[in-house]
DNA sequence: AATCTTTATCGTAATATTGCAATATTAAAT
DNA sequence: ATTTAATATTGCAATATTACGATAAAGATT
């Protein structure tokens, strides 16, 4: 074993857990910040930014952008890569709806 | 390789990635989902809700307690397992303050 | 066209995760 | 004291992730 049994799930659960996934690294938590930080962004500045070697910081770019979180349009021979609105909202929306939920009943712990 | 370099991230960084890694599998989001929905919740329930094995619920169980999410009390020969209210507000804040930046910015892409 | 810059991909080693059968543990019930 | 019920731990195989050097690709610059 060891595969995700993704298929046991429903759809909304593995697309949260996806993007939850892609968040779970803090070096991808330190690019979606440095994103937010300067609105829109080129690979170089990230390389520059973060203690990891060029093609790490690709592949982690790479993780956030097939979980939908960031997108990347290319300029002349740089990318600029900036953070997805519409998947943070969604993930955001998904927290504030279960910690919502949470204060509206008692705790048995 | 292949160790995450926890030691060149902020401590902050790491302790949201860690909580989002924990949410980063479908199995442990359906654990959340349905703690929340139960409000309090013996593993058993768990175990005949997905279709994962006992110990597997078990592990998953254990990486949310560990990422501080949910917490455990026992009760007699079972126990006890709840949401943490305080985790889920940590990362319901976390999220709602990166989609409000975004929001007051104007994308590149 | 040759070179430079920027980003992606390949290959690979080290490590981590997933899942479960078998077994252990712990407390309740008989 | 046994047995039962609920949960945890161990051990292990299959698979995934992390990191990076080497290299490729593609547009910009000279």
């Amino acid at each position: 074993m060891g595969a995700t049994k993704t298929e046991h799930f429903t759809s909304r659960q593995n697309t949260i857990a996806n993007m939850a996934k892609a968040l779970g690294h803090p070096a991808r938590i330190a690019i979606m910040e440095y994103l937010v930080k300067v609105d829109s962004c080129i690979c170089g500045d990230i390389v520059n930014e973060l203690p990891l070697a060029q093609p790490t910081i690709s592949q982690h770019l790479k993780e956030l952008k097939n979980a939908g979180l960031i997108k990347g349009n290319i300029e002349g021979n740089a990318i600029c890569y900036c953070v997805d609105e519409k998947a943070m909202a969604k993930i955001q929306s998904y927290f504030e709806n279960i910690a919502s939920r949470l204060q509206k009943k008692n705790n048995c712990c």
